[in-house]
DNA sequence: TAAGATAAGAGGGACAT
DNA sequence: ATGTCAGTCTTATCTTA
């Protein structure tokens, strides 16, 4: 297992606070160890590297330091070839030289942009979109741009689509950086069946020997409740519930976002704050069976039903 | 109209063969 | 590799309050 994975989450989210240097072996990096930016000496040089759309755009996101190139195709590392035709000394080359530079200028053009190149770019175009559509942190689309990247170079051909595997890198980023999103989230923006999603996914996790921990039901009580709209009280409740579940160990193998729900409706009742099924399945996703059984579960597991009050 | 019950089916993990 | 098994979640339909 090489060290560039070992990376604590912290790393990536201090983001290059005199992180160490670490090499990348299968991609033949160097990069700053805290938030995996690729040093080159012409990373200042580079413009803004989103696409952007209007006159606003373009001066919010033009650079103002350093910034990582791990979303553009060729991380800056490409050949460059002078254009002057002198030597290192100053002096004119011969002609015989001057033709074959001109040969090797054309070679280096088209080489560039060849296809395997081509299809990282078109990757990195999905991968942008995708990830600003959902709002998410820069730093996550740069992990799913490095695991996108890895598992390229280590297996070439994947026998999956560049789409699927470039948001399967990008659902992988979100667990590895614990930004709470779901398969069905990143789905839904991306434009693509959650099947061919998960089997792309679970191909990274198993090449790559990731080894990311479920998400914490938690992260998601606090995203439904901002989306539905409940009291702090009862939000803060339902994480209550939730610390008490984890104890019982009736949270495992369940799906967070369920469990999650199910709390949250727990909650509701409790603090008179009632909040239906339908909505809770809405902003959560799931149906709102899913949410009855969990709250089954949750009510057997936890031994209270939501009237009585919580006892440590 | 919301909530609950029930049944059938899909898909994946664990484990054995 | 393939098969089986238990558990999870979804979809659909019907009933209840």
């Amino acid at each position: 297992m090489d060290n560039s994975l070992t990376l604590s989450e912290k790393c990536i989210l201090s983001r290059c606070k005199d992180g160490p240097l670490i090499t990348d072996n299968i991609a033949g990096e160097l990069m700053c160890g805290s938030c995996g930016v690729v040093l080159s000496e012409k990373m200042e040089e580079y413009g803004p590297e989103y696409r952007t759309f209007t006159k606003e755009d373009y001066m919010q996101r033009t650079r103002t330091g350093m910034r990582s190139t791990l979303t553009i195709y060729d991380m800056g590392l490409s050949t460059k070839i002078g254009s002057k035709n002198k030597d290192a000394s100053g002096k004119r080359l011969s002609s015989e030289m001057i033709f074959a530079l001109n040969r090797l200028r054309v070679w280096d053009a088209r080489s560039k942009l060849r296809s395997r190149e081509r299809s990282m770019q078109n990757a990195f175009v999905l991968l942008n979109g995708t990830a600003a559509k959902m709002g998410l942190p820069g730093f996550v689309s740069e992990k799913a741009a490095y695991f996108y990247r890895k598992i390229k170079s280590k297996y070439p051909r994947t026998g999956r689509t560049t789409e699927a595997l470039i948001f399967a890198a990008l659902y992988a980023a979100c667990r590895f950086t614990n930004t709470p999103r779901t398969l069905n989230d990143i789905a839904q923006a991306a434009n693509i069946k959650k099947k061919r999603l998960q089997k792309s996914y679970r191909d990274i996790v198993k090449r790559l020997d990731l080894n990311l921990e479920q998400y914490d039901p938690i992260e998601f009580v606090n995203r439904l409740s901002s989306e539905v709209g409940v009291s702090e009280k009862t939000r803060r409740y339902a994480v209550k519930i939730l610390i008490k579940a984890r104890k019982t160990r009736i949270l495992t193998g369940k799906h967070p976002m369920g469990m999650a729900a199910a709390a949250l409706y727990f909650s509701g009742i409790h603090n008179n704050e009632k909040i239906s099924q339908k909505k809770i399945s809405d902003v959560s996703g799931m149906t709102t069976v899913t949410i009855r059984n969990r709250y089954q579960t949750l009510v057997k597991g936890i031994g209270i039903s939501p009237l009585e009050s919580l006892t440590k």
